[in-house]
DNA sequence: ACTAGTGTTATATGTATATAGTACACTAGT
DNA sequence: ACTAGTGTACTATATACATATAACACTAGT
């Protein structure tokens, strides 16, 4: 996985990890890798690893169990929920950054159309 | 101002300024606050400011001349750039976040549709 | 009991960022 | 010449992040 330099590695791995949650990748309580596995993975050290997930768990979006391992919520709602989070913070961060640079409204509407090829 | 706590603060108030450009709040070859003003403006140390100047100087955006201060560059094709270089970054974050969440191209267009009430 | 595989914690090191404080180099106005 | 206002550079300190390395705590299977 490539990295942005600007932002700490962990919450991009939590990002992933999010994103293959609400994309269904990751079921709802299935069990994902351990937290060495995901270091492999990503080729990143544990501590790094571990603190994506601990800071996943803290947010209700993963449980751990104590030499078992950690899984992905149970609760339908908390996954609607983070779908509906993420899209929410990718609309405004796109609108207000737009709106920022000067673009009103409609000018928006007009680029997102011709971006999208629609 | 308000900083996220994520990204550098340097390349926030770059960003800031970047938009004042674009949108001519700050107009070509326009003298520019002193880095020791900026930085009471924004509530941040001189040598943050001068990190945020010095790398607009790097990327052709300001020029500076010691003893004198600094001013946005004249040349109108760095301000086009500038602007085209950004919303095209907007674009991609929002098209490439939303098709990572599982949105197709019709999804995302009846989404940024409704949330810009047109 | 033992072992392998879990999550978890701790110490030490290096780098990037932000700050405080000081000093230097240059320019314009007096 | 002097002074005030520019940009610029340096040292030192503190914090966050990422790494390497090691150890501890718990669980399941043998």
């Amino acid at each position: 996985m490539n990295f942005n330099t600007t932002v700490p590695i962990y919450l991009q791995i939590m990002d992933r990890i999010k994103k293959d949650i609400v994309t269904g990748v990751l079921a709802r309580g299935e069990r994902i890798d351990s937290v060495r596995a995901l270091a492999a993975k990503f080729e990143v050290n544990i501590n790094t690893m571990q603190r994506a997930c601990s800071e996943l768990e803290r947010q209700g979006i993963i449980f751990t169990q104590r030499g078992i391992g950690s899984f992905v919520s149970k609760d339908e709602n908390v996954v609607a929920a983070l779908k509906e989070e993420m899209s929410a913070k990718l609309i405004e961060g796109f609108v207000g950054g737009m709106e920022g640079l000067g673009y009103d409204k409609s000018e928006i509407f007009k680029i997102i159309r011709k971006a999208l090829a629609i």
